[in-house]
DNA sequence: TTGTAAGCGTTATCAC
DNA sequence: GTGATAACGCTTACAA
């Protein structure tokens, strides 16, 4: 393909469009050096000592000319893209957002990028998503979707793929994972649920393929022991889904079993909570006057609902935070071992959980 | 450096973990056929035709030897990185979490990634983010920070970047904008404050230098006008940020002038509602008893919160997948004229508006 | 302190 | 229908 300037590219369209930025060579002739100097230069690389007044030279032809490194280019050569992946079930879970803010700033701080993916709770997407992230396109990946024994996993310890788990982690701890401390928040739901009275508790818990909801169910069990309590089987339900309809036909299956209702209904999450909230509603109920409810999570506006409600406040963006701290190391020490980091969740006490008889 | 098996390799660590990685000459030899013969049928190329057996045994041997496409290489080479720039001000925003589903579901069916960059609401981060991103890294961005008059416009004009902006736009449409349609969501709000025998309406409106904003108090004034009312000064407070503190003291402001509280405060969306509502609260005024309340944008939980909230929803996962829309077809035509799009919005009539006297 | 040169893996074009 | 080749822009070991 011949241009109007007489020169050849052969590359479509969309290339030629930007084809005219200025580039390593252009500066090296412009200020009479060679281009592995200008590329020292503007990578300020310790090994190549430069002289000032050339350093100063190429930054300075380097900004007039409004020079911008090719990261394509550069990636190719370096095998590094400067960014990283986090895969998401789903971006409108109002726990990612805060999670992605952590990673996202921590990583800019470090200079690098923050690819997202959402795979819509596709167990099949997620695989797939890793294999394109994986593909040179990333230098790790940072997984919010982990399950107990994880395909993603696996697949990036085989392709060596720098990996750290969010908010959940493998059964066998295969990569380093930063996490809410689930078990401990919950014993310590528990603690209050059984000092302002109750006794008699209602769980709705989620699949145990999660370690969040594994770890809720067990912390809530130790806490019950704790205080010489049990949890009997028509007091448990299992919800597929953590969602708000869930929740509320969670609800609704308690109160339909032969049995008076519970004096409180913990759930494995707000949304679920805020679901069993709706049935005591269309049951007569009155929350926290008849039955108290608590959650997990304490997502936005939960402290403006109506009752207000009682839950934990995980530390959303310090876990991703954390985890972009992990990934980042992973990347400079790969031979590095797994590690779990536990950050503690926070009491949040409102009005759906009363003292009994209150 | 020398490896053990001879072989030098120039590159850095980071680079060489990810060496062994089978390439497109490794196909080739395990084929007997040419590396750009295996280029065509793993790009399905239909400028080269390839005869059904090469193109099946080159197929089944990259997927035996588990072949995955570099992409640094390819966009070096094609000056295309089939993934997009999404710039947003805060993740956290629960505006922004639907139109990125949106957008990121539209780009994958067409084979792109979405890349994401928050700003923080720093304008300068804004242009950073924007030549970060700009830099070979995406073929094009969708913006969501857009001001009526926007820097990162002017430099994606300026460079010939694809560019869409969404939910906002500028004030002469210098790139195409796909947005909620604030004007009439307001007029139609107006309409039914109006039928529910509301006469005297406070505002409390944002600054005038994003278009929502503006777009919403001049729809707002419009219905009013459509109904022989108007706005007098005393009835209009303008907040800096659309949260809930500000929402908060611009309700509190209107309290404290001399004059009796308005029968309704429409509130330029639900944060600075929600905090209306905290401070009628604060002044032991009923919402709706004594005064009603609307919002705009229908954020998740506000039909949850006491009372439920009146508001527009807009349709955001479609304006997300239609920005994905624009952009992409910038990317087939990038001389096409900018394009306004609008998207209608919602009511949803909640107890947070009453009948006057109700 | 700077120049030389050899690629990184892929793909568009041309030749056969 | 397939092979050969050069180039995309940058980086870095090595030579000078």
């Amino acid at each position: 393909m011949t241009q109007s300037d007489g020169t050849t590219d052969s590359r479509p369209r969309a290339a030629r469009r930007k084809a005219r930025r200025v580039k390593i060579a252009d500066i090296a002739s412009a200020t009479g050096v060679h281009p592995s100097t200008v590329s020292r230069v503007l990578r300020a690389d310790p090994r190549g000592r430069i002289s000032d007044s050339v350093a100063k030279r190429v930054r300075e032809a380097a900004k007039t000319m409004g020079y911008r490194r090719d990261v394509a280019a550069a990636s190719l050569r370096t095998g590094s893209t400067q960014s990283i992946g986090v895969i998401v079930h789903d971006i409108e879970d109002p726990v990612y957002p805060p999670i992605l803010r952590g990673i996202e700033k921590r990583l800019l701080e470090r200079g690098f990028m923050t690819v997202v993916g959402n795979t819509g709770y596709d167990i099949q997407a997620e695989a797939e998503m890793f294999e394109q992230m994986a593909t040179r396109m990333v230098d790790g990946v940072i997984l919010g979707t982990t399950r107990l024994r994880d395909r993603v996993v696996e697949l990036a310890l085989e392709l060596g793929v720098p990996l750290v788990s969010v908010l959940r982690n493998t059964e066998r701890l295969e990569c380093s994972a930063v996490v809410n401390d689930c078990a401990a928040g919950m014993r310590e739901l528990v603690d209050v649920v059984v000092a302002h009275g109750h006794r008699d508790i209602a769980v709705i818990a989620a699949p145990q393929d999660l370690s969040t909801a594994r770890d809720r169910l067990r912390g809530l069990q130790e806490g019950l022991a704790a205080h010489g309590l049990d949890l009997p089987p028509d007091r448990l339900v299992v919800v597929d889904r953590m969602d708000l309809a869930s929740g509320r036909a969670a609800a609704s299956a308690l109160f339909d079993r032969q049995r008076r209702p519970p004096q409180v209904i913990m759930a494995v999450n707000d949304l679920v909570a805020i679901g069993a909230i709706q049935a005591c509603r269309e049951r007569g109920l009155s929350v926290p006057g008849d039955i108290s409810i608590t959650g997990y999570n304490d997502i936005p506006l939960v402290d403006m609902i109506d009752p207000p409600l009682t839950t934990m406040a995980m530390n959303l963006s310090e876990i991703g935070r954390r985890s972009a701290d992990r990934l980042l190391e992973q990347l400079s020490f790969p031979e590095a071992k797994p590690q779990l980091t536990r950050v503690m969740p926070k009491l949040q006490l409102r009005a759906s959980l009363a003292k009994v008889g209150g």
